[in-house]
DNA sequence: TGGGTCATGTAATAGGTTACATGATTGC
DNA sequence: GCAATCATGTAACCTATTACATGACCCA
């Protein structure tokens, strides 16, 4: 019983507005829905050849052959249907992820100094967020969203916004504590030593450290 | 370059005890960091093999060949520092998938009543992790952890309950919200009539209607 | 005519879950 | 002796990201 949840959240975008591309449904889906979900094209893509392949969505403009030539979209009735059917369903609970909070929990294993960074790190991004959705939700009138839908953004929204608050307050609190610590005792655990196994992990050099 | 983050999370949690098989580990990462990580056994024993074959950690009672029974594993001392380079290494963002946030943001297509259902199942949910998380805390006192680690659990611990203290919060300001609109008009939106396609997801009926 | 961005698509690959197969240990 | 649960491991399968290849359109 596969999930392919990609069919549904491409048909959902499909099913606020008129004809879309695949480009554009990704676009929308960072906009909108980007917090709390992603896809890229290399599912986007494919999922608009079966969701037309069964007649859940149809493209526009029948642009003949293989073309790189913009493809619009629409949702079908039996679409929208199929897209109702699933909302009703129970939701999924995603396996959680948070990468941070796993090196928060391992914290006492390299020192303050490295969860100060990591958790300013998390702040700054959550005040980022934090602006951008303040701002999504000042410009929700010029918004020219029909009224069933516009309500359902404003409470995902709004979820964004208190949780994001939440954990700003909580960076404060935990800022305070370590540097407390940090102060009472000067950075203990020794930096690493090059080990064994090479660390392919160079990667994005943030500055994550103060 | 690989991130394999499962010899990681292998890695801390031998980082913080004696020895561990892998069915150990996975029962503590499920308690302990259970609600922002997760893995499965078939991520687990590869990585001891791994982590084995690289020197970062070994087999403590070295027994010889394939055997069902217990084989205990400790961190080495170079997985040690392999482990500390990594804490100090930026954290990665993982792709965001929350589908209740996806299914309530589509809402609109649904009407109120669906939403009510998975915001009530939330609730549900948030209200058993608060207590579970409650009950945690109120059992630190008891936990054998050596103090550098309790602090940062502690730490995840907290933010876990005012993140959820806030979602819950949440769901009653949306549930008031919604249960006005679903009075003022009964329920809009038709039932979905069956599709064109199967919904592979009679799954898990869990009550999600009220 | 050249750069940027719009746009579509595929192949390689990593990463992870699930289901299955199997056996040991413990307590009744 | 049987059930529960402890315990290890593998294979099949999916899903998703990434990198790559390609080309259209716009405008300066």
């Amino acid at each position: 019983m596969p999930s392919n949840r990609t069919d549904y959240v491409v048909l959902g975008m499909l099913s606020l507005g008129g004809g879309q591309s695949g480009y554009e449904i990704r676009k929308a889906i960072e906009q909108s829905v980007g917090s709390f979900w992603g896809e890229s094209y290399g599912q986007i893509y494919p999922s608009l050849r079966r969701l037309s392949a069964e007649g859940l969505a149809e493209r526009k403009s029948p642009a003949a052959k293989p073309s790189k030539r913009r493809q619009e979209y629409a949702i079908t009735e039996s679409g929208r249907a199929f897209f109702r059917e699933w909302l009703r369903l129970p939701f999924q609970n995603d396996p959680p992820r948070n990468e941070f909070l796993l090196k928060l929990f391992f914290g006492g294993e390299a020192g303050p100094q490295v969860s100060i960074g990591h958790i300013r790190e998390v702040q700054r991004r959550n005040r980022q967020m934090l602006d951008t959705l303040h701002e999504i939700e000042a410009d929700a009138g010029k918004n020219a969203w029909q009224e069933p839908h516009r309500r359902y953004w404003m409470l995902t929204l709004n979820l964004g916004i208190v949780l994001t608050q939440t954990a700003l307050d909580w960076c404060n609190a935990a800022l305070a504590e370590l540097e407390g610590v940090a102060n009472r005792a000067g950075d203990e655990v020794p930096a690493a030593q090059t080990s064994a196994r090479k660390t392919g992990a160079t990667e994005r050099n943030e500055g994550v450290r103060p």
